[in-house]
DNA sequence: AACATCGCTATTTTT
DNA sequence: TAGCGATGTT
């Protein structure tokens, strides 16, 4: 992708330090004291607090390098990041560090991939032989059925709505009988229900069943120690619970767990992390050693004072203070506009006149609070003939093509699979239409049997029409004579392309509409090929195998790909761990940054790292604008300027800050402190 | 099965 | 305002 990670690009901290006793002085020289320290601590727990851009990344690649060089075997090493981008970066850095062939014996991964890993292995003992990985479009579609079979008018609860309480309160350790909420408890207990009967684990069934596995069963448990004696997790603030017991029993008993992160930065609070558990790792884990690491080698004084000064408002931290390794550079600056409109123009103007300048459109980021306010950008960008890419967005699996081949090929893993069979039922089309699909699903649930086995019998359900009974059980045939291939094959691409042959999925394609859609689907399952060549390459080597790393995503380079020089917008969650030299941090209003929803659910602390999160981002240029006027939900309402803004500058709002509106509404407000809020929202 | 229309809602999102 | 899903129309 365009934008590099942390410290690979920058100057390194000047001075050598000693070398520590068994790894080679190349390596660490050039670590700075902190850093230093935190490579070479004691054996034992270690809680690494790495401000915004300290190198951590480093810190944890060479803190394996000192174990791997102190005499632990490389396979006793796992280090678990919380995306695959982490992971991947940690594994090419280690590879350089360690040599390629001591860092693919080390295990680094997402947590849900080792957990997969751990289930794969030994979920038997729990009773779990064989299951699916559920994703995000099979959980809502769980989540539908669940509310459909309730009897609950979707209106009231949205399906999405159910499955993220029923995922936050997985991600907390809760339980659905103790739900107080009667439909979440209800439906929470028919989801895991659901779930069960087509033997399916979604992504936080996956944290749980391994940490059963570590809790109930002992002598999985002493294996897994044994086996990863050394423990290391990355971005520590953005554990939740399950995540943080499972690695408390892996690590309890030789202790050797070093964690990196940055209380500051822990903006998933929404999602169940849990922010106590970095707070509390002292006491957590006795005789702890804790590191700071506050010398940042990614921005100018000024950006890192706003910086500083902002997170310095919240309470219960770890405190830090960031100084700047490089010079003082500019000061942030704060621009009013009038309304979005213009906030959009001016950010696309000012980008033009610096490129003009000489800069390039790959210094630049957009920071955004939500996603509907892309839309302004956009245009502006356009107009102004400025090269930008949105980061985000859906994603190459949320694809129709992509899910539709996933769907074929989990059924050749799990004939069973309801939700896959359901969704190429009638993919491309063969007769099978809604009325006999309900047919078929109602005759199972009636026989309490899977909707295959329906499929097979459809000649002899009631409603079924010929046509649809013929496909049914043909479709049926096809994916067992698919499946038993699949079982011994060898070639994984080969068999990917002889199912869709099998299946005719060109048919589907050849319904498009226009020929562009058609290319467009073309390409998507072309897509699928090469990743799955990838991941054969790197060795895959069953279909289940496969389909996991599909699912885990382990191969999306929605960010990776196509680089270019391109002006990145995105929101400010995407933009964690990442670093532009020239940074526009933009809607910074009352109810948009914090957003009203924060400050009615009293998380403006989380928002306020959030803020923390996209102010470090800047290297040498920070620019904060926000709108006079903001149109939402389709009236326009004035705003006050953000809280933080105040915050960050430590002034008062400056005249300069109280721009007249075009309409004479929404004069600013004086005064050193916070403005009251006022709802926006009409 | 494709398309129009109504009514409702409206942060952040990885695996 | 716009996008989604459910419902109604062709």
């Amino acid at each position: 992708m365009a934008v590099r990670n942390s410290s690979s690009s920058r100057p390194r901290p000047r001075r050598a330090t000693a070398p520590a006793r068994g790894l080679e002085p190349p390596a660490l020289a050039g670590l700075n004291p902190e850093q230093l320290a935190a490579v070479t601590a004691p054996l034992g727990p270690v809680l690494v607090l790495a401000g915004a851009g300290s190198g951590k990344t480093r810190v944890l690649t060479l803190r394996i390098a000192h174990l791997v060089a102190s005499g632990a075997p490389p396979d006793s090493i796992l280090a678990v990041t919380f995306t695959n981008k982490a992971a991947t970066e940690m594994r090419e850095r280690l590879a350089r560090v360690l040599g390629p062939d001591a860092a693919a014996r080390t295990v680094v991964g997402t947590f849900h991939a080792f957990c997969l890993r751990v289930l794969r292995e030994h979920g038997a003992a729990l009773g779990l032989p064989a299951f699916t990985l559920c994703d995000a479009a099979d959980q809502l579609a769980a989540a539908r059925a669940v509310l459909r079979d309730l009897r609950v008018p979707e209106q009231h609860v949205a399906p999405a709505q159910l499955q993220a309480r029923i995922s936050l309160g997985k991600n907390r350790l809760q339980r659905a009988e103790d739900q107080d909420d009667d439909l979440l408890r209800r439906g929470w207990l028919a989801y895991d229900e659901h779930l069960r009967r087509n033997r399916q684990l979604d992504f936080d069934d996956l944290l749980l069943a391994a940490l059963r596995l570590l809790e109930e069963r002992p002598a999985v448990r002493r294996a897994l120690q044994a086996r990863y004696r050394h423990v290391l997790v990355d971005e520590y603030q953005d554990t939740n619970r399950p995540q943080y017991e499972i690695v408390r029993r892996l690590a309890e008993k030789h202790h050797s767990l070093f964690v990196v992160g940055d209380d500051d930065q822990a903006i998933y609070g929404w999602r169940g992390a849990d922010v106590t558990r970095i707070l509390g790792f002292a006491q957590d884990f006795k005789g702890a050693t804790t590191v700071r690491l506050q010398t940042n080698y990614r921005s100018t004084a000024g950006i890192l004072e706003a910086a500083n000064r902002l997170i310095a408002c919240n309470v219960g931290r770890h405190e830090k203070t960031l100084r700047t390794a490089l010079g003082d550079g500019d000061s942030p600056k704060v621009v009013p506009q009038a309304d979005e409109e213009t906030e959009a123009a001016f950010v696309a103007q000012d980008i033009a006149a610096r490129l003009a300048a000489g800069a390039r459109p790959a210094e630049f980021a957009v920071l955004l609070r939500t996603a509907v306010q892309t839309r302004p950008f956009e245009t502006a960008l356009r107009a102004a003939q400025v090269p930008y890419r949105l980061v985000g967005g859906p994603s190459f699996y949320d694809r129709k093509e992509v899910r539709d081949v996933l769907a074929y090929l989990r059924l050749l893993v799990d004939p069973d699979d309801e939700a896959a069979l359901l969704r190429i039922a009638n993919t491309p089309p063969r007769g099978l239409g809604k009325a006999s699909l309900d047919r078929l699903v109602a005759d199972a649930t009636a026989a309490g049997r899977p909707v295959a086995e329906s499929f097979d019998r459809a000649a002899s359900v009631e409603g079924v029409t010929p046509v649809a009974a013929e496909a049914a059980s043909g479709l049926r045939a096809t994916l067992r004579t698919l499946g038993a291939r699949a079982a011994a094959a060898t070639d994984l691409v080969a068999l990917v392309r002889e199912t869709l042959n099998a299946v005719d999925y060109r048919a589907e394609i050849e319904r498009c509409p226009t020929p562009e859609e058609r290319a467009a689907r073309i390409a998507g399952v072309n897509e699928v090929l090469n990743v799955a060549e990838n991941l054969q390459r790197r060795g895959a080597t069953s279909l289940r195998e496969l389909l996991d790393r599909l699912t885990l995503k382990e191969q999306d380079d929605r960010t990776a790909e196509a680089p270019g020089e391109r002006v990145l917008l995105m929101t400010l969650h995407a933009a964690k761990g990442l670093e532009w030299p020239r940074v526009y941090l933009v809607g910074c209003e009352e109810t948009l940054l914090p957003h009203q929803k924060s400050i009615d659910t009293d998380t403006v602390p989380e928002v306020r790292r959030l803020m923390y999160v996209g102010i470090t981002r800047a290297q040498r240029q920070l620019t904060m604008t926000f709108a006079a006027t903001r149109s939402r939900y389709g009236s326009r309402s004035p705003t006050l300027p953000s809280r933080f803004l105040y915050e960050a500058t430590g002034q008062a709002p400056p005249p300069q800050w109280r721009p007249a509106p075009a309409t004479g509404e929404g004069r600013g407000r004086r005064g050193k402190k916070p403005p009251a809020q006022r709802s926006a929202s009409g």
